[in-house]
RNA sequence: GCCCCCAUCGUCUAGUGGCCCAGGAUAUCAGGUUCUCAUCCUGAAGACAGGGGUUCGAGUCCCCUUGGGGGUACCA
């Protein structure tokens, strides 16, 4: 493994939030950075002005922080070699474009895009190669500024020395692109900023980055990289090219999976309600949730094209889990940063020996170069659950309860309204959980008015009405005795409910049962005692009078 | 179309020529524990894509086929 210490980067583009995919290529480069004892630099390659999200640089670095990478040189804590914005080095850019223009490497193009499609057709149609011909002769620095003055567009190109190139990539071995196929590419648009790849070797070489390791869509680029680092004069990094990660049927992990995943999910749930027509359905959601009623038919016809409140609000109004793909949904569905990370750093590599559960710390001791493989994988969830339900078992009470304070934070679950106290309790009496989301559902009822308590059907007809009321017998044999307990204590609780257990000659699920039901609405709660002693003794005994008083 | 990369259980992977009739995890199935849902415990089933080589010996090396993926932008 690398002994020396690396100058490593993660460098995303601000058109959105992290996503998945990302945050591997940033854990990769943060873990070569602390296990070399070098250095992890954030870049913002805010370059493409028309795909720029406001605010996505805040949540990634949100993001980035939330998952415990912090960044050595960067936004916010600058660093010798800022900025950290491409944004603001245009002067840096024009510099060595010029440059490359003086020294006969790069030179002016008029092509307009129209014009670039039609050769991309004629090529494709010829079955040839889709390249880009340098013209010859080549436009004039005079010619450029007119086309310039007439509004024309004009880009720099950088003039491929030809000749095939090797690429040495440390994991993928050495790769062999024909020159041919490389082409004069851009390296300043026609708005006067730097194209991906010139801001990036520009960057990386005055950054002194000396090892980049980023995903294999960019293994292509690398020549590219490679011939404009020698016609500048600088050094070629070492590179390592990452398998990509793709959802679990083998699709790309996008915000449009998960769209179209909900589509799915949304018919389910609206089949199930076969007997209401489209428009009563889309009414009854839109009441609900405050979404305009058309809005809502569109999303049930498939239209919607993005994730915005009012999906989120239908989704979680129906009960319907949206596929995670950015970290920021992986925290808001109540995932422990650290399963998270864990599970990632699985992706792509292993440290062997059948080891799978780390620590962070564990990771960075582990980590080599050397063991990271070359396929695609595929994100599998419900490992990751798995992995959630390990460290939310392992991770010590304090730190579970911050965890679950943040996850909190970004949703609306009335659990928001309980005390310090209560929610390590709801943490500790439910453990086993596979995420906070799920912690959630189970005992947000405690936390609701009792007018909000709703009584499922079939929890109803199953604990309740069945064998000629036998449930509500049994919360009216429960009620007095329930009254008259003191204190009210999860001991003298279950001591009551051993009581009449055996006085019935029942087990404790048919005592149990009923009041889970009568108290939360639903067939799952919390341990029942615990429920009890949450919700305490004056509410429980209303609600089981409430559902008595409710009965049909 | 053209170029490049990849290929072990459903999924993530261990395996660097004999330790492999292939190991772990997860998922699945079957039992058990349990007041619900979970958790937890035990067990079962489950893979070297196909075909050629090389070798005494191949999951491991080479070639072809097939399959998957990436690129082919004035996106990054």
């Amino acid at each position: 493994m690398t002994q020396e210490p690396v100058r490593v980067r993660f460098a995303p583009s601000p058109t959105g939030y992290l996503h998945v995919g990302g945050a591997r290529t940033a854990l990769f480069n943060w873990l070569l950075a602390r296990r070399t004892g070098g250095q992890f630099v954030l870049r913002i390659e805010d370059t493409d002005q028309s795909r720029h999200v406001e605010d996505s640089t805040a949540k990634i670095l949100d993001d980035l922080r939330w998952l415990g990478l912090p960044w050595d040189e960067g936004p916010e804590v600058g660093g010798d070699h800022g900025p950290y914005f491409q944004s603001q080095r245009l002067d840096v850019y024009n510099r060595y474009c010029e440059q490359l223009i003086e020294a006969g490497r790069a030179y002016y193009a008029l092509e307009t895009p129209q014009e670039l499609a039609a050769m991309r057709e004629t090529a494709l149609r010829e079955k040839r190669p889709v390249v880009y011909h340098r013209p010859d002769p080549l436009p004039t620095p005079d010619q450029a500024r007119a086309a310039k003055d007439a509004g024309r567009p004009v880009t720099v190109r950088f003039m491929m020395p030809g000749g095939d190139v090797v690429v040495t990539d440390e994991i993928l071995g050495e790769v062999r692109l024909a020159g041919q196929e490389l082409d004069d590419f851009v390296i300043q648009k026609s708005d006067g900023w730097p194209t991906y790849h010139f801001a990036c070797v520009v960057d990386d070489a005055l950054m002194k980055i000396d090892f980049v390791l980023r995903g294999q869509e960019h293994l292509i680029n690398t020549p590219k990289h490679v011939a404009l680092q020698s016609a500048l004069g600088f050094d070629t990094p070492r590179y390592a090219h990452l398998p990509i990660i793709f959802n679990a049927d083998g699709s790309k992990m996008s915000k449009r999976t998960a769209i179209k995943e909900f589509g799915h999910r949304l018919l389910q749930v609206r089949q199930r309600s076969a007997d209401v027509s489209d428009e009563d359905f889309a009414r009854n959601v839109a009441d609900a949730t405050g979404v305009p009623a058309d809005t809502v038919g569109e999303l049930l016809a498939g239209k919607h094209t993005v994730i915005d409140p009012a999906l989120q609000a239908v989704a979680g109004h129906l009960g319907i889990d949206l596929l995670e793909i950015n970290v920021h949904d992986f925290r808001v569905s109540g995932y422990l940063p650290e399963a998270l990370i864990n599970f990632i750093s699985l992706l792509g590599w292993s440290p062997g020996e059948d080891r799978e559960q780390m620590t962070i710390d564990e990771t960075v001791e582990l980590f080599d170069i050397a063991r990271i493989g070359k396929t695609n994988a595929r994100f599998d969830r419900g490992k990751l659950a798995a992995f959630n339900t390990d460290w939310a078992n392992r991770t010590s009470q304090d730190r579970l309860a911050e965890a679950f304070d943040d996850y909190l934070h970004w949703g609306d679950s009335p659990m928001r309204s309980a005390d310090a106290a209560t929610r390590r309790h709801l943490l500790k009496v439910c453990a086993g959980f596979r995420t906070f989301k799920e912690l959630d559902v189970k005992g947000r009822n405690l936390f609701v008015d009792d007018e909000a308590i709703t009584y499922e059907p079939k929890a109803v007809k199953k604990n309740l009405t069945r064998n000629d009321d036998q449930g509500y017998h049994m919360l009216e044999t429960l009620l007095p005795r329930l009254e008259s307990c003191d204190p009210w204590t999860g001991e003298t609780l279950e001591k009551l409910f051993e009581q009449v257990c055996a006085e019935q000659d029942i087990k404790l699920g048919n005592a149990a049962q009923p009041v889970r039901v009568a108290v939360t609405g639903t067939s799952i709660s919390p341990p029942i005692f615990d429920t009890l002693v949450l919700l305490g003794k004056e509410q429980t005994l209303a609600r089981i009078r409430r559902c008595l008083s409710a009965r049909a």
